[in-house]
DNA sequence: CAGTGGTCTAGACCACATG
DNA sequence: ATGTGGTCTAGACCACTGC
């Protein structure tokens, strides 16, 4: 391509004279067409799993794109966990294990925000941490905490048992846009009052206790998912504590592996 | 910078002449230094959730890199759910919910893969597909089947029970590779023989039954993670069909939300 | 040493959103 | 019309690997 041609610093809207970039297939982006294309070439068996892709350099011919370009797109297929780059090496493709699974509980509030799922607030008090609560809360034991049992339920089914602490704080009336929350979106997408900056939250099967099953409409000591979360404010205190008890009948988390 | 002279084809090296990129702090890349130091603010609260950050050629002047370096590093943060970036608009920080968790089963081989886990195979023999296993793995009934039984033990203490359905191919003996499988490693990271390229797995919590209850050396209808998994070929077909019963008292899932 | 990936530049054009 | 993010170029230097 002989267009090395000094560009002025100031505007120089002539390009006409000069071609066009290769013409986009379907209108994507052309590093995504590359992930498209190298994809289905790894999952076709052209790169068989292990093997060594072409150098960067070559893909930059066959695509006739910039080196950034290129890279772009082998940074998200090393993303996805279908390549993997080792520096002076080459570039490989990776096969696939079980430990490549990610989950996500994305899938679990896209199936359950629609309108047919209500929130029902089955208790709200003010309390004494124990001593349990005010450990993870990192309290004192005694301060006042905020309980709240909520239950969620879907085409009148219940299908989500929820426990939560909240650490009492006059300056902030966190409670009364908690008490308000009626609908799922927002106990998950951006629930807290959009306070908090951090959290752990943890995954685990666990048996109902009698009482919980009977809320839930299931037999004693039935299994269940657990989601545990802690929510923390910008200082890394905890601002809250509880978990979400998920029918298991009801909830699954699926992953896909691969191209 | 009045460094618009012609760059000659051939290569010219004399770049001392030419300010050098400003020291980076750390030895790190540039783009990570970015990535941290704006993932730092929005922590602190100096980008509130919600607000707009300071445009791309803002951004571009005070961490004084050029436009692509600034957007990798957006791009990063984007992908780690902490901002968004809308077009025509501006970049916005996201307020993190519930959802945006992300598990992943490296953890679990992470701290599961060293030295003092073992695989014990308890049975191999072929069968014939049952109705389930059939319509599963795509065969018609009756066709023969490998069925596998693992046990992964922890410091002698079992763990995990594994059952898992592998289509009988006298061409490929999947099942010696198979059978050799003796290390955690192998079952999680590139099993399968590495012949699979893609698969789904799903994640949900049962009740034990009282024979795997005993293997497991847990009380009855304990509550146990279920993983069940398919694996299929680079043509789509289901190769094997199968699912690992964890523990709930030794395997738990964690996700961190936020910076 | 040559080849490879990792990083970076200093611009450019485009599509889109807003006033 | 202006400013924004989205994409792209045609090179460059560096660190690393392997022969």
């Amino acid at each position: 391509m002989d267009r090395g041609a000094v560009q002025t610093a100031s505007g120089d809207k002539r390009r006409s004279d000069v071609p066009k970039r290769a013409p986009i297939q379907s209108g994507l982006p052309a590093y995504l067409n590359i992930v498209n294309t190298i994809s289905d070439r790894i999952s076709s068996g052209l790169y068989p799993a292990g093997s060594r892709l072409p150098s960067e350099s070559q893909f930059c011919h066959e695509f006739a794109v910039s080196p950034m370009t290129l890279r772009r797109a082998l940074l998200i297929l090393a993303d996805r966990g279908l390549i993997t780059a080792e520096k002076g090496r080459g570039t490989f493709v990776r096969s696939l294990g079980l430990s490549d699974s990610v989950f996500t509980l994305q899938q679990l509030t896209g199936e359950w925000a629609n309108g047919t799922t209500q929130v029902r607030l089955l208790s709200a008090a003010t309390a004494k941490a124990d001593a349990q609560v005010a450990a993870v809360l990192d309290i004192p034991p005694g301060e006042r905490v905020v309980y709240l049992r909520r239950l969620l339920l879907k085409n009148d089914t219940p299908a989500v048992y929820q426990t939560e602490y909240v650490i009492f704080d006059p300056r902030r009336p966190l409670v009364e846009s908690q008490l308000k929350l009626t609908s799922l979106h927002g106990l998950f997408q951006s629930a807290r009052g959009e306070r908090f900056s951090r959290g752990e939250v943890t995954l685990s099967a666990i048996s109902l206790d009698p009482e919980t099953a009977r809320i839930l409409d299931e037999p004693p000591a039935a299994p269940a998912l657990c989601l545990e979360h802690i929510f923390r404010d910008s200082t890394g205190h905890a601002v809250s504590w509880g978990r979400f008890l998920l029918r298991s009948d009801l909830f699954k988390l699926k992953a896909r592996l691969g191209p």
